[in-house]
DNA sequence: ACCCTGAATGTAAACGGTGTCAATGAATTT
DNA sequence: AAATTCATTGACACCGTTTACATTCAGGGT
């Protein structure tokens, strides 16, 4: 049932290469000839088979994007708007979750080659991105995020997390905050180590303290936010201000507080990073750093696109801002 | 570079047939000339084309999925599992997003069509579904949701809101509350009035009282339940407890309620629905309904699967059950 | 009348696999 | 030794498009 276009062509009289012609609107047929077929595609509700159209020249016309977490709204609001652009370039996406897991992003990185995708947004850690080159190797270019390495082909979008961390630390020390406590991400992972690195320059820088029993590792999830507030708050000397790495970790965190039975941001303020959607309507609402969507998702863009064109061209580097959101969950440090 | 499977026949000496069977695993070949074949596969490190292979037999090994809101969570975390079990089936997932427009939902249901996918997970309301009767003519089968309505080839998922609100209304009524309001969907939308008249419903059922001014519609965003909150809370007279028709609605009414001074659950109760992961992380914990992911994800899966069978068998009705989670959102009724 | 030009269309070969059928040749049977 | 079987491999058509090249034919210039 699903019409070729041999059959049309056979119906309208023609060759194939003339309903061909007519499919993508080439000005080399007649204009009746062209009425004609345009006539017996639209009753017979005809539709090109796009993917053998892309097969024959090589492309797939497809874009994969591998996260660690699907259900991460950060990755999902910047999915949302690289859709768009794909879409208004006929290109299509292929999504692919690895649940942080190496075994699973190899497998995702495989499947990619399997499907020939134009291109890959990993958007995963480095420690899974062994496999990365046999993307490139297969002419498929590859953009990361916060990886601090690229390579032909290989792009990578880092974001400036030392001019973010200035700003929050600025504005806490403004706030009269001098002891700060921090909740990461797990320390195998360049990102987590550039954050929180930028963020003790960032307290160095601005004179103010901190002290290793208040820096936490997290995992960018809630759970790690929740577990690495109660190790801070059980301690008898806090902080009164605790950053963090994602805003989902400071979900954890938040719910911590509560649980514990302070106050944000009366007892402890606290400051995520990224701007979810859902910053805005936690309770307290979240002051945090913003990374802008639709940068993040037009760098993705450009980045596989520009790579296309010369996958022997080193991978260049993006570099995405932060910009400080303040909202309520940070507030006058208490009086000691 | 990406090489073909007649470049490494010719290279091995053999013929391509004799690559393709290597590559599937066939037994007809004399181990000697799999292992040389396969030495040779490694060294280069050739991938098959898969997209190819599937372009012979006619199916793409592809999945669609059109969601109406890619960052709401319990798209993604349904997709999440969903994806999980493609994978598992050597299945690919493509999504696209709608954002709720009719045009848009259009023009995705076209793309799918374009690539040949094999079936398509339709989570977007049956206002949109208008050319759905297209993918099946093109063999290529459907799942809806709360559409209450199927087609040969297109199957329906409907959630057991009844029973839900049930639930729902008798744990408010347990908790001495008798004046119920409800932030719901957009009225044009049938999911929307089958959740409104299921809440309705199981009022009269239990013997409690609503009134007109308390019914909202909302759009299952955020930005709705914080607008249909207002409304009712500037009523002089006020229900005790508001049912919400999904947790981003219910999101938007909690901070609503915090923005005009009043407290969760002592002033007001609230419920919503889907229990997404962070309604156990906004303050207070939402009281809700669960729907079970992977049971969702299975279903449109399963239907998915058996509608390809055969694509003029009625389409099949799946229940999706829903089981309340009590949290902090919901407490005895003021004293009036 | 003849050649040339160029527009409109047709022909056929790709693209990278799969799968059917035929061919080969060694081993077994008679 | 001839016939038969069977395991292994090869040749080739096919899936639905695109596209380079060939063909046709009408009209214009000489």
């Amino acid at each position: 049932m699903p019409f070729s276009i041999r059959q049309i062509a056979k119906l309208a009289g023609v060759s194939n290469a003339t309903v061909s012609r007519v499919i993508n609107g080439s000005d080399l047929v007649t204009p009746e000839t062209t009425q004609r077929i345009q006539e017996i595609i639209r009753d017979l509700k005809f539709v090109p088979n796009r993917s053998a159209a892309r097969f024959k020249n090589g492309k797939s016309q497809i874009y994969g994007a591998i996260v660690p977490d699907l259900t991460n709204p950060f990755f999902m609001e910047t999915a949302k708007i690289f859709e768009e652009l794909l879409v208004e370039n006929e290109l299509e996406l292929l999504v692919s979750n690895t649940d942080f897991h190496l075994s699973r992003t190899q497998l995702s990185i495989h499947r990619m080659l399997l499907r020939r995708v134009d291109g890959v947004a990993f958007m995963c850690s480095e420690r899974e991105a062994a496999s990365l080159e046999s993307l490139v190797q297969n002419r498929i270019p590859v953009v990361t995020t916060d990886h601090h390495r690229t390579a032909p082909g290989i792009s990578d979008i880092v974001v400036d997390f030392r001019d973010g961390m200035a700003q929050i630390v600025g504005h806490l020390k403004e706030l009269g905050h001098r002891d700060l406590g921090f909740i990461g991400g797990t320390d195998d992972l360049a990102t987590s180590r550039d954050r929180r690195d930028s963020f003790l320059d960032a307290v160095v820088r601005f004179g103010l303290s901190s002290q290793d029993s208040w820096i936490m590792p997290g995992n960018f999830r809630i759970s790690g936010g929740a577990v690495g507030m109660e190790t801070i708050l059980k301690q008898e000397r806090r902080p009164t201000a605790v950053v963090t790495a994602n805003d989902l970790t400071a979900f954890g965190a938040l719910r911590k507080v509560h649980e514990m039975g302070l106050r944000i941001p009366e007892d402890i303020s606290l400051t995520g990073c990224d701007d979810i959607e859902m910053s805005d309507v936690v309770y307290p609402p979240l002051t945090t750093l913003r990374i802008s969507r639709r940068q993040y998702a037009q760098m993705l863009f450009e980045a596989l696109q520009t790579g296309a064109e010369d996958l022997t061209q080193p991978g260049k580097v993006f570099s995405l801002p932060m910009k400080l959101v303040v909202r309520q969950s940070t507030g006058p440090a208490p009086a000691r």
